[in-house]
DNA sequence: CCGCATACTGTACTAAAGTACAATAGACAT
DNA sequence: ATGTCTATTGTACTTTAGTACAGTATGCGG
């Protein structure tokens, strides 16, 4: 699972480019799957390794960017070239501003597209990375109780156990329990730790008077 | 200085586009500056206010993009709305790459660019704040000697006291004397808040063995 | 030479956090 | 009913952090 190989997904509907840029890619020494269709690459199991999507913009019924907006949705963390053939410009700066990690003329340029996948790949894995880190966290998180939540986002403040204690109307004694299982479950030593934990999974320190 | 009003600054070699132009969008209310280079831009005293920047892509000797590389090194937050008359998809796909707020074709329909310029305004806003709270911390942080900046990586890893003193081969002593002059330097109360700072400015806890 | 900043250290105390024994009470499932 | 989980609290102790008095040494600029 922690090395997988990279697979080229390509989506067009027009069958002599689509296997022309197959044999292509795969001349290079990349996996390669077609698809002729957006609803037949949503068929497909999620792949979990690194992956780029060479996407058409215009096919019929689901376009490229159609595909592009589904993916969001679906936080899929394939970086998506398009390959078009019609110049649209609106298209392409929309399709850029939703994430689109290129957008490419055909014919491409050989090198032009080579270089694009391996930039892709390499973003890949910096978001799969990140990725990972907020799924560990969020997994440990989902192992806290309610009120272990409630005072996770006291402490994480820097309040002293006895002003949490105050504010939560319940006694020092308490915190400093919950305090004791939070720091286990989420496998931390220290508050410093607890902090960049909670950061990274985008947790904010609660708060007394919740902006009035 | 908390409130300025904002300016669209407009850059364009075409006097007779451009001053419509800038009619157009004084017409609903905004500040505006025309350039008919982007020379003339760049001797302009920098704005430190809200602003966004309406500029032209083909233009004699230094271009839209140059110009856009040029405030990139500059670190101005302006964002940046191009306007061109000639359709260039691959001088679009790369100006969004490098970061432009949008790119529109000439003529361009009102309503749309009202929509960016008031959307590309908010994103300055956005960028301003969190260029604000970098520049309170890292002006905090320039007040620390370099010996308390080192103690203050070793004190974000959430290590004890004795193990930094152990660390750096001084005493526990010596430690607590440096972490009171940094929380006293930086403003906080406690580790937590450290930790946090810390993050925000992108700087890493101390490392004992450096990746080697 | 003198003042100042920096770095370092000592003793002794207070306050806070962490922990090792607990126990009690309610909710909910088998 | 019985057991488990959650939330709560108690006492007593250890460890750590923070602080209030300090003092020493070094280097640098005036």
């Amino acid at each position: 699972m922690s090395k997988m190989t990279p697979i080229i997904f390509i989506v067009d509907d027009d069958a002599k480019f689509r296997k022309s840029l197959a044999r292509l890619v795969k001349s290079i020494g990349y996996d390669v799957e077609e698809f002729e269709s957006a609803q037949k690459f949503l068929q497909r199991t999620i792949y979990n390794g690194p992956s780029c999507l060479l996407l058409d913009v215009r096919m019929p019924k689901v376009t490229g960017p159609d595909l592009q907006a589904e993916l969001l949705k679906r936080d899929a963390l394939s970086p998506i070239i398009f390959l078009t053939a019609h110049i649209d410009m609106n298209t392409g700066i929309k399709a850029m501003k939703d994430g689109a990690f290129d957008f490419l003329l055909k014919p491409v340029e050989e090198q032009i597209l080579f270089k694009a996948i391996e930039k892709a790949l390499n973003k890949y894995t910096r978001l799969k990375e990140k990725q990972n880190e907020i799924n560990r966290i969020k997994q440990l998180l989902s192992t806290l109780t309610p009120r272990e939540y409630e005072v996770f986002r006291w402490i994480i403040t820097g309040m002293l156990n006895k002003q949490i204690a105050y504010d939560i109307n319940i006694t020092e004694r308490t915190v400093k329990a919950h305090r004791s299982q939070i720091m286990q479950k989420l496998k931390v030593l220290s508050v410093a730790e607890l902090a960049r934990l909670a950061l990274k999974a985008g947790i904010s320190p609660a708060k007394k008077n919740p902006e009035l």
